[in-house]
DNA sequence: TTCTTATATATTGCATACATTATAAACTAC
DNA sequence: GTAGTTTATAATGTATGCAATATATAAGAA
């Protein structure tokens, strides 16, 4: 029976990708609050591990903007400014987009089309059940699909990156998701069953700008 | 006599530093070539330090995908995929045009634009000389003016590792500069200065966009 | 011979001790 | 009392020794 590679691999994690892994969510979920002092000695009794795996992956995490590092001083949590909303979405959207622009003109198949419109509905599932966190979970696996499909790490890797920090920003009562994303993700499969790049493009991007004019309206 | 902060930072580079531009210096220009393995005892002897501040640059060079690590194996170059090109340039393109767009709308004063113009004779005379690796640098120069004009972080970040990427193309002959660029960068200066987001946002994507056609008619 | 199993070796991963740096407190000179 | 200097302390930065892991080699049994 061949067992597949992948299923092997999460069995055994290194104590530096532990550390990283569960520092970076207590950053996320305000476990570690923002400015908030990291003494790596501290960590290390707290995690099991020495110093040396936790400040490898607080360097990690320093690179990603989740960690600020002054030398000799200290280490901190980076701040959380509200307003990087209105930084962040453009970006996220600009290569997202990219991303639904390529994979339209590469052309799909139906399963694909098939499994987004099956995670679009869970996805409108969790928004009519309130379940905010949960749909922004569904949103970034709806996008990552499409990126999955577009194969460019250069792409995959920054976007990874930026949804950490809008996680972040949700656990911070920065960001809202509302029904109407459930209608432009079934405009956004279309034109990409249609192999429109042009409305691929502009849907994705809309998607996220009204978002950040949804924030910007609220805090006004 | 007030001393500028600035100046005295490069002063003391910490060994991690050093170590990563080191590095990173060797690996962008072939000193290091693809696949070649990095064993950090070797490499830290060589450096005159040890193995730890070695070990950390070799990973923040593995976040930024210039190095491949295999635990208890080998640690090597990433490999040079010239076809990379077709990917890092069109996000490349997308971030730069996003930033362009960004600074048009806020408006742009006329000593910016003075220094942008400068920029541009300096990289048409580069490119006039046939010194094409200057011409890269400055090309960088006049785009990153512009990025860190739109004051976003999330922007600066990714653009910055791939102008690393893309000299190491460049380096390893993937790319091409032609003076079709110049004429092209003086009109996004004056779509700057129009404050026409719309065409500064077309021209950074087209400028690109090019050098990617470019390269795909060169391989053919 | 061939497959299996030990074993040797090289490499990375982790732990700990020490060095360096930056800050703040205490102390001295004026 | 205040300014300047010294000293103490706490944090990060670095070096080194040891442990764990993976691969290649060699040995042994079928």
């Amino acid at each position: 029976m061949p067992i597949p590679k992948d299923f092997m691999k999460p069995a055994r994690l290194s104590a530096k990708e532990r550390a990283f892994l569960q520092l970076q969510e207590w950053i996320i979920d305000g476990t570690l609050q923002p400015l908030e002092k990291l003494n790596d000695a501290e960590l290390a009794t707290a995690l099991g591990v020495s110093r040396t795996p936790v400040r490898e992956a607080l360097q990690l995490l320093n690179a990603q903007g989740f960690v600020e590092m002054h030398p000799g001083v200290a280490t901190q949590v980076t701040a959380v400014n509200n307003a990087d909303v209105e930084k962040i979405l453009p970006v996220l959207a600009a290569l997202q987009a990219l991303a639904a622009e390529e994979v339209s003109q590469k052309g799909v198949t139906a399963s694909f089309i098939q499994q987004l419109r099956a995670k679009n509905a869970e996805f409108a599932l969790a928004i009519e059940s309130q379940n905010f966190y949960l749909a922004l979970k569904l949103d970034d696996e709806l996008h990552t699909l499409i990126i999955q499909e577009a194969e460019n790490e250069y792409i995959a890797n920054p976007v990874s990156n930026f949804q950490a920090h809008v996680r972040r920003l949700f656990f911070h009562n920065s960001i809202i998701l509302t029904a109407q994303s459930v209608v432009e993700h079934e405009k956004l499969i279309a034109s990409l069953e249609a192999q429109d790049a042009e409305t691929a493009h502009a849907i994705t991007k809309q998607n996220w700008v009204r978002a950040t004019e949804e924030y910007a309206s609220r805090t006004k």
